[in-house]
RNA sequence: GGCGACGUACCCAAGUGGUUAAGGGGGGGGUCUGCAAAACCCCUAUUCAGCGGUUCGAAUCCGCUCGUCGCCUCCA
């Protein structure tokens, strides 16, 4: 029972060795919410789901921390705009990602911390830096993290400190700070920005702060893995391998996982570029919500993955494809005899797709594991060689190897009996070779969302999405 | 400018030294079928950005060239 992972700061791939043995904790690097996230963001995140998940299929316990950032300059700023306090914007965002997470099948974390809520534990880790000499006050009240007092600092992110001078890009009008690339853990108090009282004074906390303290009063001060996109690892996850070190003495992560890019029209895809997308705005396309997920889970985690039309197209019909067999295998009745070398098949399925997954999570052989599984199945049904039981024992096999994927079409619910007595109707019709009435009925289903084939097992329906 | 990743068919994407270069999508042909849909079968890369090199042997290793993307700033 060996995974590797690739870990950013070795730059290599590691077998996973967690701290207490069979128990795994991750803590990922959630969204903001002064708005709704978009299709990248997502996709960083559901690779955290589907490695949480295969864990989880692997054995292994797994704890895992995800947090809301629900204070900072850019909710301040909304909740300015609308004349309204952070809690309302950071509230209606909050509710709006847990939604779109459901919608995409995402796997609630077992715990969603808010920031907002663990001011205390920030202002304590900020005091004791303090107190160690790693951070200092400046005039307005403000605390830094001073660069200079982190050796490694630079380390995940392979960036020299000494050649991080101020550019162009870099502001250095930042007065009070020892040096320029100083970074905020507490910002003082100003007028008409949320300030809390505590142990360290009034004001509110700088960004990466919360991540440290989060993570290490749910998890421990060191603990397995720690996740979010590449574009977070410089400078937020090397502020707070600083900040957590400097207090604690101890190694903050072992396993540093980052997400490349969802890219779209050959960019990253970003607010600032202007080139993103919405869950609500994909699925008011027509897309599924399954469909939507395979896209954005389809690639491997570390690869930049492209995202639009033909990507969304590719992904519905493989869905529907995998949507296909299960109707089929639903439907599925024979006298055969059971077919003896089934077992086989699975066997040889499962082991593929979990050497590709035990390798840093390598989707896309696991995917092509479960699609030669798909095109084998269905020459089996052709050709009449599976028992019914085999059927079900398929259809248990596929949503066996999706509590990995989770793209698999929910159990059918039972019909309300007007689509059954449609569907026995149009039985009947054909029965009497009635193809007008068949055909008629067919239609009337078909705009109820009910989508029926006919095949020698009969008529089979399933749900339109 | 510094650091890093990548360039495989019409599109997406595995493969990182050795028989026929996965899988998905798309396209073409066929079988089955009242029709439709699904499914199945066949075809769609003698070739892996280009050029050199190492090797018995390279898409896979090395060098150079060209191109794309990312980080160095808020960002998943």
């Amino acid at each position: 029972m060996t995974i590797r992972l690739h870990d950013t700061m070795a730059g290599a791939t590691r077998e996973l060795v967690p701290v207490e043995p069979g128990h795994v904790r991750i803590y990922s690097c959630g969204p903001t919410v002064y708005g709704p996230a978009h299709v990248g963001n997502f996709r960083s995140f559901l690779f955290v789901d589907v490695l949480v998940r295969y864990l989880r299929y692997k054995g292994w316990r797994v704890t895992w921390a995800m947090n809301l950032t629900d204070v900072d300059d850019k909710i301040i700023r909304a909740a300015k705009a609308a004349g309204v306090d952070i809690g309302s914007i950071s509230d209606k965002f909050a509710e709006q990602f847990l939604a779109d997470m459901a919608t995409l099948s995402m796997t609630v974390p077992d715990i969603l911390p808010r920031a907002t809520q663990h001011i205390a534990q920030m202002a304590d880790l900020i005091g004791k830096l303090l107190a160690d000499g790693h951070a200092y006050r400046t005039d307005d009240g403000s605390i830094f993290f001073r660069i200079a007092s982190w050796p490694t600092y630079g380390r995940l992110a392979r960036l020299d400190p000494e050649g991080m001078r101020v550019g162009e890009r870099v502001e250095s009008d930042e007065y009070g700070k020892d040096d320029v690339r100083d970074f905020a853990l507490w910002k003082g108090p100003k007028e008409g920005e949320p300030s809390w009282d505590t142990v360290i004074g009034p004001g509110r906390p700088g960004w990466h702060i919360e991540c440290s303290a989060m993570s290490m009063t749910y998890l421990g001060e060191t603990f397995d893995i720690h996740t979010g996109g590449v574009d977070l690892i410089f400078p937020h996850h090397e502020d707070e391998i600083a900040q957590s070190e400097a207090s604690t003495g101890r190694t903050f992560v072992n396993y540093w996982l980052h997400c490349a890019h969802l890219q779209m029209g050959g960019q990253k895809m970003a607010k600032s570029v202007g080139n993103i997308a919405r869950v609500s705005e994909t699925l008011a396309s027509g897309v599924s919500p399954r469909a939507l997920r395979l896209a954005l889970i389809s690639a491997h985690y570390r690869a930049a993955l492209s995202f639009g039309d033909d990507s969304l197209q590719a992904a519905s019909s493989a869905v529907d494809r995998l949507d296909a067999l299960i109707t089929a295998l639903t439907a599925y009745r024979s006298d055969s005899p059971d077919d003896g070398t089934l077992a086989t098949l699975f066997d040889g399925t499962r082991a593929a797709f979990d050497t590709a997954m035990d390798d840093d999570l390598n989707i896309s052989p696991a995917l092509a594991a479960l699609f030669d599984l798909i095109r084998e199945l269905n020459r089996r049904i052709d050709a009449r060689t599976l028992s019914t039981a085999d059927a079900e024992r398929a259809t248990l096999f596929i949503r066996d190897l999706d509590r990995v994927l989770a793209i698999a079409p929910p159990e059918a619910a039972a019909l309300d009996s007007e689509l059954q007595k449609l569907l026995d109707d149009r039985t009947a019709a054909r029965a009497g070779k009635q193809w007008a009435e068949s055909d008629r009925l067919r239609a009337v289903l078909a705009d109820r969302g009910i989508l029926v084939e006919d095949t020698r097992d009969g008529q089979r329906w399933h749900r339109a999405e």
